[in-house]
DNA sequence: CATTATCTGAACGTTGCGTTCAGTATAACA
DNA sequence: TGTTATACTGAACGCAACGTTCAGATAATG
C-alpha cells in the first residue's frame, strides 16, 4: 500500500504506466529534498518528471498527497527491532533510530508534511494511517510485552503512554526549541518509565 | 509586545494609525475564526479591514506574521495560576486550562499556525518566543518549586521534563488521533511524575 | 481492428502574491 | 503658519501556480 492513491484500477483499456508513476514519485522526492514542500508544486513535479499535469491530477488529489507518497516511496524502511527482554532498551532503540532519521533531511520534510496536513485533511489521514499509526503499533507491542513480563503497570493507558513517548519527539521536531539528541531520547524513556518524583 | 511587528517607530512625520492597526488585527482574527488560515490571505484581510494591501506589507512580512499577531491579540489571556503546594496539582491545572482552550476554535487555529510555521521561519520564531517559551517558563517555575520542596528529583533535566508535559499535548493537537480530554491531561501528569514501571 | 482508458500538450480563467507609483492625509517642528 | 517627514490609499503590474478543459495520440484487451 502506498498512501493515498485511491482511484480504482480499470480492467480494460490502456493500463496505467508504472514508469510514469515512478517518474512522478522520484521527481517529487527529489524536489522535496532539494527545496522542500514550497518547491514541490504540481507544475514543477510535472516538468521534472516529464509528465503532463493532468496525469498527476488523475491519480492524486493534492500536492500533499503526492508528497507523502513520494516520502514513503523514498524513506519508508521497515526496520525490524529485536526483543531484548527489557522494555526500556527496546523503546530506547526504537526512538533512537527514529530521531536519527529525523535529524536529517527526512526530518525537515516530515515536519513540513505535518505542517501541510494542518490544512489538508486527506494528507492528515494518510499521515496518521500510513506513518504515525504503524509506529505506534510497533511500540505498543513492545509495551505490551513489558506489561506481560511484569515490568510495567498492567493498568497503564496504552494511548497515553504512546503519546508520552512520541509526543516529545514530534514536539522537538516541529517546534525546534531543542535538538533531537540521543541523550534526549534516553532521558525521555528513562523518565517515562521511572517517573521524576524524588524517591525517599 | 505583540509578536512580529519589528519595524522601527519613526520619531517624526505622520504617526502610525492605531485604528488601522486594530482594524487589521480584528479582521484577521475574524477571518481565522471563520475560514482558517486558508481564508486569511493578505488580500482578504485588506478588503475586510478596509485597508490598503501596502499598509499591511509595511508592518508585517508575511501572512503568518499577521495571523500570529491577530491570534495573540484575540486569545492571549495571562491566567495566573495558584501555588497549591503540590507540583502535580499545579501542573495538572495548567494543562487543563490549556487543553480546554485547544478544544475550541483556538486549538484548530493554533494547529494551523504551527503548520504554517513549518515553512515560515519568521512565524516559527514568533511562535517559539511569544507562545511556547512563556508557557514553558511558567511550568518551569512550578517544577522548580517542586524540586525545592523535595517533591521532584533534583537532577531532573528541565528541558526534557517540559517536553514530556507539553509534547503529548501538541502531538494530540496536531495529529488528532485522540481527543484532548481532561482524563488525558490528568493521566499524563500522573504518569510523568510517578512513572509507569510496576512497583514490586 | 474495435474498444476502452491513459497520457500528452496547449490553453484557459482565477487567485493571490509582492511590488511600484502618484497622490493624499496627518502628525511634529521651526 | 507653513515645512517636513512619514503613513496611508487605490490602482496597476507581472508572476506563479492553481485546477480544469479539450482534441489527439498511445497502448493494452478481445
Amino acid at each position: 500500500m502506498s498512501g493515498s492513491e485511491t482511484t480504482e484500477v480499470a480492467k480494460t483499456g490502456r493500463p496505467r504506466s508504472e514508469k510514469t508513476r515512478l517518474a512522478i514519485l522520484e521527481a517529487t522526492a527529489d524536489l522535496l529534498v532539494e527545496g522542500g514542500l514550497a518547491a514541490t508544486s504540481i507544475e514543477s513535479i510535472a516538468a521534472r518528471a516529464g509528465v503532463s499535469k493532468v496525469t498527476i491530477y488523475k491519480w492524486w488529489p493534492s500536492r500533499g498527497s503526492v508528497a507523502i507518497d513520494a516520502y514513503f516511496h523514498r524513506y519508508r524502511q521497515t526496520t525490524a527491532f529485536p526483543d531484548t527482554g527489557q522494555v526500556g532498551d527496546d523503546l530506547t532503540s526504537q526512538i533512537l533510530v527514529m530521531i536519527a532519521a529525523f535529524r536529517g533531511r527526512a526530518g525537515e520534510i516530515m515536519a513540513e508534511l505535518i505542517g501541510q496536513a494542518q490544512s489538508d485533511p486527506a494528507l492528515a489521514e494518510t499521515l496518521r494511517a500510513g506513518w504515525l499509526q504503524p509506529r505506534r503499533e510497533m511500540s505498543a507491542e513492545v509495551i505490551q510485552r513489558g506489561i506481560d513480563r511484569g515490568e510495567l503497570r498492567s493498568d497503564v493507558n496504552m494511548a497515553v503512554l504512546l503519546d508520552q513517548l512520541y509526543g516529545p519527539v514530534y514536539y522537538r521536531l516541529v517546534a525546534r526549541h531543542e535538538p533531537l539528541s540521543d541523550d534526549f531520547a534516553r532521558e525521555l524513556v528513562s523518565n517515562t518509565l521511572e517517573g521524576v518524583r524524588a524517591r525517599d
